[in-house]
DNA sequence: ATTATTCCTATAGAAATAATAGGAGTTAAA
DNA sequence: TTTAACTCCTATTATTTCTATAGGAATAAT
């Protein structure tokens, strides 16, 4: 299960991503979103923090992708809010940690077991691009 | 990102089908596993419940796998523990729920994401059983 | 009887989640 | 040059989940 800072930050970023050509102020997104205001601010802060948007101040100012859509996925937006994807770090590849209670790693099935998870679920995530998230929300029009 | 509770129940789990000829205590198993003991009581207790094992009280004592652990399946141990697989409850067969932000759920971009991250776990969790765990622990004797 | 177990109830600190509040600073446009 | 629309920053807080721990009652084998 991913928090719904998660969820809120994947659909700001289609919101984004589907209206590429103009900056949007959070007031917009969140209602397009039916995001809660001041949570969505400060989601919208962390995205900018990890260079996955861009921010205009003031009057007529917003957020806008940092990349072309196509050049950004689902994954990098889930890693910036909720760390690693892998479901234990030690089957984790940008936050390995070791297990406190790890006996032999290399025996462990359970690692094995979240290595081939984590493989599994980077095969959706990393492949899916903002622009396809975006392409599919507007299927129907 | 899955609990320790899960983490344990699988680590519990594949050592019951390591074992499978006799029934092994909650101490043994915490030995064998580095589990708090208290807490792994508590997991055994869960899984008893949900029918994934079978206990014995008094002297020698303890707990065995309810099935053969060629026909159980990691999924079941964390659906047992965790709830549903699926990222959101939206995308969930075992627990759906329409999300309160939901604006059209057949156009939604995230839960469309979201629908093929759970196929993509479900297709290892599900197809890996706990004997095949079991056999992987052993691989290096 | 004794001992090794599961089983039951209760408790509790720590961390994460999901926000909300208020205002300071910035900028475009009226 | 004022005003309105924004982002940005710092707190605060309620709720829930996580990660256990404690103590003892019930059960069963030896």
């Amino acid at each position: 299960m991913i928090s719904n800072k998660a969820k809120y930050a994947l659909k700001a970023m289609t919101i984004l991503a589907a209206n590429q050509e103009r900056v949007l102020s959070a007031q917009e997104i969140a209602k397009k979103g039916k995001i809660p205001y001041k949570f969505l601010e400060a989601i919208l802060t962390d995205l900018k923090n990890r260079k996955l948007l861009r921010s205009h101040r003031g009057a007529s100012g917003g957020y806008a992708l940092a990349r072309p859509p196509g050049e950004m996925t689902a994954g990098e937006v889930i890693r910036a809010i909720e760390g690693p994807i892998a479901p234990l770090l030690c089957a984790s590849l940008t936050g390995y940690r070791r297990c406190e209670d790890c006996v032999d790693e290399e025996a462990c099935a359970v690692r094995s077991l979240m290595v081939d998870s984590r493989a599994a679920l980077s095969s959706v995530l990393d492949r899916r691009s903002l622009a396809e998230l975006a392409a599919f929300s507007q299927l129907k029009p």
